[in-house]
DNA sequence: TCCGCGCTAG
DNA sequence: TTCACACGCTCAA
DNA sequence: GAGCGTGTGTCTCTAGCGCGGAAC
């Protein structure tokens, strides 16, 4: 018996869980996207339809494990019972197959060392012990046939192989539900067991989010090709590299939110690109890209490159409609760069507004952050917190929770989200404003601490993704919302509303809040050899310009 | 004999 | 398995 | 100081298992 289950985390599952879950996910993409589906993939579906149930159970069972190929003899369910009777319809249907082959990786995987040293005992060898990768060289230096080696290994070991046909529709059936490769039927499962909750909001059944089959091949192709990015790390070879590039500037689609996710492959690799000296591969795939920081990383390579003029020329361009306030900071830097190198001109940045303090600690353990937190407690604060992009975040997502979680078309496609499909995006505000606008009026009217606590109790737990409900407490909202002014609250959540994704990171590290009105400290705190990360400036300067007590903690160790 | 890892299941 | 942050290095000025 | 690579922790759960491999 689990832990978790004597504990009483969450509710017991009902018996068949998994085969409910599935037939319920089945049943949404059979409904929303049928017309997407090979007809095979449909076909197979329908056949899986007409089966008894506990060959259904078996296929769901299976197929959502590592396989495709099984060895029967290993397989117990107690809810299904004789496994043979359960696997007939299956094999009748072509959900299932006997597995007459069996390569080398499969039998390592399926097989121990021990059975597999076993029936090889005579042409291997007795005596030696050798290690499984060893021993599977060893088998496969033996030249057996695929299936010779599947029928020896069955008869020595009296047992069956199947193979579970359909992992890939059913794949794809999760993909369709989602609308990600991230989320699986495991999201049903943690939602029922308690250990994630969702908010109830209205499902957006108008709109799909993948509208024809073409887009959905290109996001799985974009997804392959992320995952042979990700092996390629190991290896760093060029020419891998070089087809990676080919390969992301091949994919199209008409989609918007696949494109987006193209041009963030292209931009990681062409990073990679830069890495193993392939500038002219980086710069062609950041030319066709239209995500940041493609425009800038496409500026470095040309001032890299010696190529001034055109490095100038661009610059100027993207300054004309930076995409976001970081692209903007950092061509500007790069533009003035390469105008001191041609012109000698030193151009005056604009002052920061922030101020900083040095404060002296003796050298001893633990973080930073804490150490400074430990020290300004002592000034008499009633609260020091670490609090980071977790306070104003979290005050937000509580303060617009329900136009967060708004029925906007497109916005939520399953019941397992933690947010809308465009939070991040930039007309996150856009589709949103009229309710926004009238929120902050109320928000503006009522007493804050009391509404933002009834938002605690009422939200508390549900998954989102402005939130962290290990530091949102009651306690720190209403230490929080006594302290910051409202007109400050306020200028803090337009900022985030303006580029939710850009301005939700950089915040300062601590809080420190007082008993009273207006006694608040925002500090970032930098240790030696830290420095200021730009975003992390632009929120202090920001934060002085609406007349917030926020600025730069430097600690240097030593006695005072 | 013990430890770490991948996988499974709820 | 991403994302945000800190840290420590090199290079140029 | 700018820019880079790298390390760290992290709400993508968690206990239990079978296995392989190394320690003993
Ligand atoms: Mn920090
Ligand atoms: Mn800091």
């Amino acid at each position: 018996m689990p832990e978790a289950a004597i504990a009483g985390a969450g509710p017991a599952l009902p018996p068949l869980y998994y085969l409910h879950n599935f037939e319920a996910l089945w049943r949404v993409v059979d409904a929303r996207y049928a017309d997407l589906l090979l007809p095979e993939e449909l076909a197979q579906m329908r056949r899986f339809e007409a089966l008894p149930r506990a060959a259904r159970c078996l296929f769901v069972r299976l197929v959502l494990r590592v396989g495709p190929v099984f060895r029967v003899g290993r397989l117990h369910y107690p809810e299904i019972g004789d496994i043979d009777s359960a696997l007939a319809p299956l094999i009748d249907s072509d959900l299932a197959s006997d597995c007459a082959a069996l390569d080398i990786d499969t039998l390592g995987s399926l097989f121990t060392r021990a059975e597999i040293q076993r029936c090889h005992a005579v042409e291997l060898g007795e005596g030696q012990r050798p290690n499984k990768p060893t021993l599977l060289m060893a088998v496969a230096g033996l030249e057996e046939s695929d299936a010779a080696r599947a029928q020896r290994l069955c008869a020595a070991l009296d047992e069956r192989l199947i193979r579970i046909e359909g992992g890939d529709t059913v794949r794809l059936l999760q993909l369709l539900f989602f609308g990600n490769s991230r989320q699986s039927l495991v999201d049903f499962v943690l939602s029922d067991l308690g250990v994630a909750s969702y908010w109830p909001y209205a499902l957006s059944k108008a709109q799909r989010v993948f509208s024809s089959r073409g887009a959905v091949d290109v996001y799985r192709q974009a997804d392959a090709l992320a995952e042979r990015h990700a092996l390629w790390q190991d290896g760093r070879d060029r020419d891998t590299l070089r087809t990676l590039a080919a390969d992301a500037l091949g994919l199209a689609s008409d989609s918007d939110s696949v494109v987006r996710r193209i041009h963030r492959l292209r931009n990681r690799i062409a990073r990679d690109c830069e890495r193993a000296g392939l500038p002219d591969t980086a710069l062609e795939l950041y030319v066709h890209s239209e995500q940041h920081p493609a425009r800038e990383r496409r500026l470095r390579v040309l001032e890299a490159q010696g190529a001034t003029d055109e490095a100038l020329a661009f610059a100027g361009r993207v300054l004309v409609q930076p995409w976001c306030e970081d692209e903007q900071a950092a061509v500007t830097t790069i533009r003035q760069r390469l105008l001191r190198r041609i012109h000698g001109t030193r151009a005056l940045r604009r002052r920061d507004r922030f101020s900083t303090r040095e404060m002296r600690l003796p050298p001893g353990t633990g973080r930073v952050e804490r150490r400074a937190a430990e020290a300004l407690q002592a000034e008499g604060w009633l609260s020091v917190r670490h609090v980071e992009n977790a306070l104003f975040n979290g005050l937000f997502g509580l303060a617009f929770w329900d136009e967060v979680f708004a029925a906007v078309p497109g916005a939520f496609h399953h019941p397992f989200q933690a947010g809308p499909a465009d939070m991040f995006r930039s007309d996150f505000q856009l589709r949103r404003r009229p309710a926004l606008e009238r929120r902050l009026q109320q928000l503006a009217a009522c007493d804050l601490e009391a509404e933002l606590l009834r938002m605690v109790s009422r939200c508390a737990g549900y998954q989102c993704r402005w939130i962290d409900w290990r530091v949102i407490t009651p306690a720190l909202v209403q230490d929080a919302v006594r302290c910051i002014p409202f007109r400050h609250l306020v200028a803090v959540w337009r900022r985030l509303l303006f580029d939710p994704r850009e301005n939700r990171r950089g915040q300062p590290d601590l809080v420190l809040l007082g008993g009273r009105a207006g006694e608040y400290q925002l500090w970032e705190v930098k240790g030696p050899g830290d420095a200021l990360q730009p975003h992390q400036r632009r929120w202090l300067n920001y934060l002085c310009d609406i007349g917030a007590p926020a600025g730069v903690l430097k600690v240097v160790w030593g006695d005072a």
